[in-house]
DNA sequence: CAAACAAGTGAATCATGATTCACTTGTTTG
DNA sequence: CAAACAAGTGAATCATGATTCACTTGTTTG
């Protein structure tokens, strides 16, 4: 008589698992993770606060993973835009570009990823996907370095200091939101001009 | 028979509240505002807890004073320097490198000041002094700007930018703290090239 | 169907520091 | 000195959510 898990079930608890990390991505898109309550993704997916804790061991797991899995999203966005043809400069005004951009679209999902104040643990998250953006930029400007079609420069620190940059100019216009294409173009200039990719007459 | 505040005692309770503020941000010094609880700072002034009750209405006041008064220091040192005399450039040089070297001079309060987790309080007045921080070289960009040294820009954007770009690549090295010389100079270069203050040949 | 098991439940409990308050000690005044 | 008052005290209490757990409900197997 032993029970065995059947597909119907698993298929279930995936959808469950799924629902739950959906309903606490919309709260954190409503109210920034200040409102990611165990009660509030257990009342807004519709199941009991104890449901929550079979599908992860802590809150922590839990916020972690919502803040992992959206800025997976964004970070891919600007790998992509930095992999696109084109040259160094190219591909780095894409890339701050698509990162201003996708942050106009969800301005408070944004400011949540980016600038609210987190557990500690969600804070962790977020210093080690600095590093990810980081990285990817430091890659694209060595290799513009080394060609010869940017300034010289510690790659790592300008990245860093690209990821900064990008992060903390978006605060004001995020939730002033005016001329979101005024302000894209200034940033991705900005930056630009960060790496010497464009000669500053 | 009527009590009053004789002036010996007003100077106990102003030395009272002062040495509260030094054991808390001594505390900060080592541990980061996590370390400031109410009771680590009345043990470590040598007092009761019920004490510092007398001196700040609750947690929040004394953890935003002593934030306040860690970084109305750092403000006023980089003002000074937007405030040498030289050319926009220079001064902004001067403003970089000092925001880097005084962070380098206590890196576990600079971390703590820039980017350490704390309370929402905090936080705010975080924000507050990023955006006197950004006031500040928004109004030297202004002038580079106008006077035709600097690269045509949008000033606020810039200058939110450059303070990222401060705060961000210094993380890195502030916990592995290596050359900061280096660092320091290198910093300098990207907020120069970054509004456009030397020729990116 | 009934045994065996897992998922679902939410009221009760816990954890962590902040905060209070009845009391003690020190200071001022006449 | 004694009355009047303020500063100092720290054990007890509170506040806020996370977490648990004894129990109920649903699923699987022979």
């Amino acid at each position: 008589m032993a029970y065995r898990e059947t597909p119907m079930v698993t298929q279930r608890k995936l959808a469950q698992r799924s629902g739950l990390l959906h309903a606490a991505e919309s709260l954190v898109r409503e109210g920034g993770f200040a409102a990611l309550t165990i009660q509030a993704v257990a009342s807004q997916a519709g199941v009991g606060v104890g449901t929550v804790y079979r599908y992860f061991r802590n809150k922590d797991e839990l916020s972690t993973e919502v803040f992992r899995r959206a800025t997976i999203r964004e970070v891919e966005a600007v790998k992509a835009a930095l992999q696109l043809d084109g040259s160094v400069a190219a591909r780095l005004a894409a890339a701050a570009e698509t990162f201003a951009q996708r942050a106009f679209g969800a301005p408070k999902l944004a400011w949540a990823l980016i600038a609210e104040p987190v557990d500690p643990a969600v804070d962790h998250a977020r210093l080690q996907y600095r590093r990810t953006y980081s990285a990817l930029f430091e890659a694209v400007i060595t290799e513009g370095v080394e060609s010869g079609v940017l300034q010289e420069q510690i790659p790592s620190l300008s990245a860093a200091a690209l990821v900064g940059a990008m992060a903390e100019s978006l605060l004001g216009p995020l939730d002033h939101p005016s001329c979101n294409e005024v302000t894209t173009a200034a940033l991705r200039d900005f930056c630009l001009r960060a790496v010497g990719g464009i000669d500053n007459s």
